[in-house]
DNA sequence: CGATGCGTTGATAACTTTCAAATTTAGTGG
DNA sequence: CCACTAAATTTGAAAGTTATCAACGCATCG
């Protein structure tokens, strides 16, 4: 881990107008700084880490001392079920902030999907943060608050078919990573499929079918074009 | 509803002794409630109100002016889908506070499932209590951090068989609501299934199976006697 | 180039839903 | 309190959806 030296070096080094906006789940706070104390926070005080892909960046059932903010890449934290299958809890994209526990030990583990770049902070340190200024408190709480809506959308998304399932999947990336009318996906079929509770071969035969319907283009496996919004968002029911 | 002077007099009325330990999804509090000042508060700040079985407390849309706590009976959250179809939120057991938005309009409905009486306290004198008072926002914290554990549990259900989400539910319900060995369930077959994402039939057949294999019996459709948890807890998964 | 991992496609099996009917339970009026 | 009606639950058979097992194509990388 990068020293508190350095770290400070380095967070004085980035200029505040190269900031991105925080975003929970897609959703962008508005943009300015003096809105969001926690992401300002952890520039100042935070350690920064790179992960090289599929490197763990912390594990289930370990203490959940830190709360990361994703700078570049993409994380995903996900559980091993007693049966041994995997369910993904969310996928995290710069600007996003994960690793938020109420309890001692984190819930999930976290692993990067690409090489990614991460913002660390110690909890204890947001703590003391939080008692003192009240906007971090009232923005950890807006967090939270998030994230639950945002595990809520997916139960509502878990009831649904394998069809709206994808669908809603690509909606939600599209808000996230949208470039164009593309979505370039940094995760594979599989973590695809463990974050909708289906198979790789359904998301794959779905993706086929959305393809042969026109909906969407797949020029390649981890690029997909968006043909026909208003078809997607009527199977998302 | 009850005059704010009627509610005075009740609240006090009722011995401390009595007050029940404040739960959220089955998880209790510890009882004292000097742990617990929301409560507290809505003992002695709130309105009480009764509902007939199947009554309305509150619709999907509405603006979310109050907090609701269950005193007796038990409540349902719901959203009805595009397709139709309706999904329970949760249900709550006497002691669990429900109508907890962080938006301005309610995101689900909310009916009574039997007669049932709730204590409201209007969100403008929480967030005012709140701001006084430390242990009420952090109250607030917690149960928000409750909430936001217990969907995450209610999506690795949903990735689930339907043998596996009903053992899950019984297990559930027999933590909340256990009478010596057997389940008094409140609510229908109907709404069993809309909370695990299945059909009356499939949650009807799995108890069949379950009884059959000599896990539960079930004496009455709405009572189910647990004769083999470990077997459940097995399914559990 | 061959090995390896990822993604797609096909065939079959397992599971859940749908539709239909029988049975039980609950509610209502006499 | 009983009889009757409506509603809820259970059970059966068939259809639909998704998972599983298997094979193939395609790209990447030593």
């Amino acid at each position: 881990m990068v020293t508190q030296t350095a770290v400070r070096t380095e967070a004085l080094q980035r200029p505040v107008s190269s900031a991105r906006s925080t975003q929970i789940a897609g959703r962008a706070l508005d943009g300015a700084s003096e809105h969001e104390p926690l992401a300002q926070s952890m520039y100042l005080m935070g350690a920064s880490i790179s992960y090289p892909r599929n490197a763990e960046i912390f594990g289930e059932n370990e203490p959940a001392d830190y709360l990361y903010r994703v700078v570049s890449g993409t994380v995903r934290t996900y559980k091993i079920l007693t049966d041994g299958r995997r369910q993904i809890g969310g996928f995290y994209l710069p600007g996003d902030i994960f690793g938020l526990e109420f309890a001692d030990e984190h819930t999930y583990s976290a692993e990067a999907i690409t090489d990614a770049k991460v913002l660390v902070i110690k909890r204890s340190a947001l703590a003391a943060l939080a008692g003192r200024d009240a906007g971090v408190a009232r923005e950890l709480f807006a967090l939270t608050a998030r994230e639950l809506q945002r595990v809520q959308e997916r139960v509502l998304l878990l009831v649904k078919s394998a069809q709206e399932r994808v669908a809603s999947f690509l909606l939600e990336m599209a808000e996230r990573a949208l470039a164009g009318n593309a979505i370039d996906l940094p995760m594979s079929r599989q973590d695809i499929a463990d974050y909708l509770g289906l198979t790789i071969e359904t998301v794959s035969r779905t993706l086929s079918s959305l393809e042969s319907c026109a909906a969407i283009e797949v020029p390649t496996s981890r690029r997909i074009v968006l043909r026909n919004r208003s078809a997607l968002n009527r199977m998302n029911g």
